[in-house]
RNA sequence: GGCCAGGUAGCUCAGUCGGUAGAGCAGCGGACUGAAAAUCCGCGUGUCGACGGUUCGAUUCCGCCCCUGGCCA
C-alpha cells in the first residue's frame, strides 16, 4: 500500500500556511513541507516560514533541516520526504505536504532514478552543446531549447555518463507514483494576489529582511550563490553592495515575486488533477464588501 | 519673459534622409524529471503632445500653441 497525502499548493503568498495550520489543526494532520528554501535554516523573513509559534501548534516536518550552504536537489527532496512521510503513515497519521515548489512535488510523486547522480559540468558554447545533444540524443535536444543553459548541461552530464538524457526522463515519468496524492492549489485573482505579495515584501522589508540576509553571509559566506539567486535576498544583497538603493530594491523584488507567482500558476494549470480552492474566505470578501458599501 | 533640450507602447528610450514605427523592462501565455524562488520559449496598433500649413502622402519638414526639465533674466 503506498502511503496517502494530501497536497496543499498554490501561488506564493496565496495563503498556503494558514490554511494549512487550521486543516492540520481540525483533522490532526502533520505537516510536510515542500519549499525549496524553507528547508534551510536561518531563512526564515525571507522564506515566509511559519513562525515558531506556528510550528508549535501542529507538528512540521522538513523545515530547517539543511544550513544555508549545503545543497538540496529534487532527488534529496523526493527521499527525505517520502520517509517522512511513512514515518507519519506509520503512526497513523496523514501528512499534509504544504508548499509551492512544484518541481518538488512532481519529484516526490515520481522520485528520480538514483543512478543518474552525475557530476555538474559547465558548457561554454551553448550552440555547440546542443548540436552535441542533437547528434547524441536528438529526442533529448528537441526537448531542451538551445538558451537553456541548465537543461543542456544536465543532459550533456548525462551523456558523458553513457546516459541517455530522453531515455532517463521517460523512465521516470512512467515510474508509478510512489505516494497515493490528493492535489489541492489556491486560488487567487491575480490583482489581488499581486497587492497581497507588494505588502509581504514591505513587511519582510521592515522585519529585518536586510539583517538576516547579512547575518546568513557572514555565518555561512559559501551560501552566497544560493542568495543570489533567491527571490528577497538577491536584490538585499544588490543593495548592500551599493548597486540599487534600498527603495528599488524592494521594488524588484516585489515584482521578482511577482514573475515567479506567475510561473507557479502554469504549473499548477498543467496538473489536471489540481482541485482548486478560492482563497479567499467569507471573512475577506466580507470585508471588501464592507470597504465598498462604505465609499458607495 | 528669453534661450536650450525634450514630449513616440504601462515605464525607460530608439527610429523614420517624408511612405502611419521598434527594443529592453513590465504585463500575458507556455515549457520544465537530480541547481527549480532556478532556467528557458512565445506574444508589440500605439490619436508618434494639440491645432494648422506645405505635400499625392506628415509621427518625420514649417508655423503656432500646450506640457516637462535645464540655463539666463
Amino acid at each position: 500500500m503506498i502511503p496517502k497525502i494530501v497536497i496543499l499548493t498554490g501561488p506564493t503568498a496565496s495563503g498556503k500556511t494558514s490554511l494549512a495550520l487550521q486543516l492540520a489543526q481540525d483533522f490532526a494532520l502533520e505537516i510536510v513541507n515542500a519549499d525549496s528554501l524553507q528547508v534551510y535554516r536561518y531563512l526564515n523573513i525571507g522564506t515566509a516560514k511559519p513562525t515558531p509559534e506556528e510550528q508549535k501548534q501542529v507538528p512540521h516536518h522538513l523545515i530547517d533541516v539543511l544550513d544555508p550552504d549545503e545543497e538540496a536537489n529534487a532527488y534529496w527532496y523526493s527521499g527525505v520526504a517520502l520517509e517522512k512521510i511513512q514515518d507519519i503513515v506509520a503512526r497513523g497519521k496523514t501528512p499534509l505536504v504544504v508548499g509551492g515548489s512544484p518541481f518538488y512535488l512532481q519529484a516526490l510523486e515520481r522520485p528520480p532514478q538514483e543512478e543518474s547522480q552525475v557530476p555538474r559540468i559547465t558548457i561554454e558554447n551553448l550552440e555547440e552543446a546542443h548540436s552535441e545533444l542533437a547528434q547524441k540524443d536528438p529526442e533529448a535536444a528537441k526537448k531542451i531549447h538551445p538558451n537553456d543553459r541548465y537543461r543542456l548541461e544536465r543532459a550533456l552530464a548525462l551523456l558523458a555518463k553513457d546516459m541517455q538524457p530522453s531515455q532517463e526522463w521517460k523512465k521516470a515519468a512512467h515510474q508509478p507514483p510512489v505516494v497515493q496524492a490528493h492535489w489541492l492549489a489556491l486560488d487567487i485573482p491575480r490583482p489581488k494576489l499581486y497587492d497581497r505579495i507588494h505588502l509581504r515584501m514591505e513587511q519582510m522589508f521592515d522585519n529585518g529582511l536586510i539583517e538576516e540576509a547579512q547575518s546568513v553571509l557572514e555565518r555561512f559566506p559559501a551560501s552566497k550563490p544560493r542568495l543570489q539567486k533567491t527571490i528577497g535576498y538577491k536584490e538585499v544583497l544588490s543593495f548592500l553592495e551599493g548597486d540599487l538603493p534600498k527603495e528599488a530594491a524592494l521594488e524588484k523584488a516585489q515584482q521578482a515575486t511577482r514573475n515567479y507567482a506567475k510561473r507557479q500558476m502554469t504549473w499548477f494549470r498543467a496538473e489536471s488533477r489540481v482541485q482548486w480552492l478560492e482563497s479567499l474566505t467569507a471573512l475577506d470578501r466580507a470585508r471588501e464588501i464592507m470597504e465598498e458599501v462604505k465609499e458607495a
